[in-house]
DNA sequence: TAAATTCCTGCACAAAAACGCACAAACAGG
DNA sequence: CCTGTTTGTGCGTTTTTGTGCAGGAATTTA
């Protein structure tokens, strides 16, 4: 049998399994492994196919990638990221909210991290699921167009059966006297679960909503570990809130 | 032989069977493999044959060199989901698996339908969402990176839980003998999960995979209720699963 | 942490290709 | 008819290509 001929069955039966083993093949088209090997590396370097250890995967299927569109103040997320990244450490159990600020910390976590996630937001779960070593829990139940992530008794009681280390909570509203609100009357209820769940809660905030509240009580300020904005820790804004007992970053 | 007459040969042996031998054809026209290989040469100049290392294969062959952009097989896909949408009817629950013929029905899901979708597969979620009208049931659970859907315990009870009217199964390799098989033992199980708590099991498969199987098994034939190729329904290759009792479609 | 796969690297060896050359047949023109 | 040229073919020799194998490194799995 040619080469190319060869090859060109491997393409096949990628394409139409979506994912073939060195092995298996081997014995298919009676050649060494190390011959198959060969041809997927040629075929990974032409772009055919996604190489993997053992074998190799179609390449329209992991192409399920999400516009990485134009976030609202980016850059000042970016640095909430990095602040909210280097709370977390290696083998932890992280439960996160929705929220561009959570995607931004999502796309920056660092490769080397070996981490649980979890969350019901579809968009974080894309971004976790790029990630080479953490592992992706997804939340279920029905999913609220509006807001992108999975609402309803069903998820509530998921969250909780657990005990994440750390929750991050993607805040849409913060105040002294009303404590974090939102808008949504199915994340709220969301939120709250996770706070009860989590040992840590952390609210990842844009200086833009510190002191502002929304109509939904989600909990009082009690109930916050760690606060994170992009402002430096001694910032005045800030000043009440660590007033408060609460860890300002 | 004239030298003329002899390419005209090989051209011939080439288009028959796609593929020649240097070897095999010096014997047949017992002239040097040398000459073949200028013969060869020469076609492949005007661009009649491809040559490659051992003999040459016919144009059609490389063809398989697919359009970058476009979905491996996309039209019989096409086709496939269409028949499948006329099985849906408004009010319906709906369980489908993951896999690429699935994501094409979800694209063409009429925008009046009104039903709920149920899935683990992230893209085929993803194109639930955009739809205006239907409801959107995420099953939740640890996600396995290589096959982009929720797998595990947790999944497989919520499944054990519904009693949806339909279930889509996007099938990797459909045999008389061997039924229903597959290749990653997590998708398996879910797999089985969704046909036995389903009211009704379709599976989507192109023409391709039927007679074939993969080291797995996931079902006998007999949980199957409907097939739907790209094929009419009474074509000979589909008469096996018809006389099996399948509906074929 | 240990065991088992899988991967990579270098090497050996066979098959095929490339190159140069020889030689013979076909051809062209005086 | 002869001679020089072109063309087609085959034969060594040298390179290149394709493949398998051994071993140690890297990665996955238990």
């Amino acid at each position: 049998m040619l080469k190319k001929e060869r090859q060109a069955y491997i393409l096949h039966q990628v394409n139409l399994h979506n994912k073939v083993l060195s092995s298996s093949l081997s014995v298919d088209i009676n050649v060494s492994e190390d011959t198959i090997r060969r041809d997927l590396q040629e075929l990974a370097e032409e772009g055919k196919v996604i190489k993997v250890h053992g074998g190799a995967l179609s390449h329209s299927f992991s192409q399920v990638h999400f516009p990485p569109n134009e976030v609202y103040s980016q850059s000042q997320k970016r640095k909430i990221a990095q602040k909210a990244i280097s709370l977390i450490s290696n083998g932890m159990f992280v439960l996160t909210s929705g929220g561009t600020t959570i995607l931004e910390m999502a796309r920056s976590l660092p490769p080397q991290l070996k981490a649980t996630f979890i969350s019901g937001s579809i968009a974080a779960i894309l971004e976790y699921m790029h990630h080479p070593n953490i592992d992706v829990i997804l939340i279920g139940d029905k999913i609220s167009k509006s807001s992108k992530i999975t609402v309803g008794s069903e998820a509530i009681a998921k969250i909780k059966q657990m005990k994440p280390d750390l929750c991050f909570l993607g805040t849409n509203a913060i105040d002294l006297k009303h404590g974090i609100t939102d808008n949504d009357w199915e994340v709220v209820q969301l939120k709250r679960a996770m706070i009860e769940s989590s040992q840590k809660t952390v609210c990842l905030s844009i200086a833009e909503k510190i002191n502002t509240f929304q109509p939904i009580h989600i909990c009082e300020l009690s109930k916050i570990d760690i606060l994170i904005t992009e402002l430096p820790f001694d910032d005045p804004l800030l000043r009440p809130y660590s007033d408060a007992g609460i860890k300002v970053i």
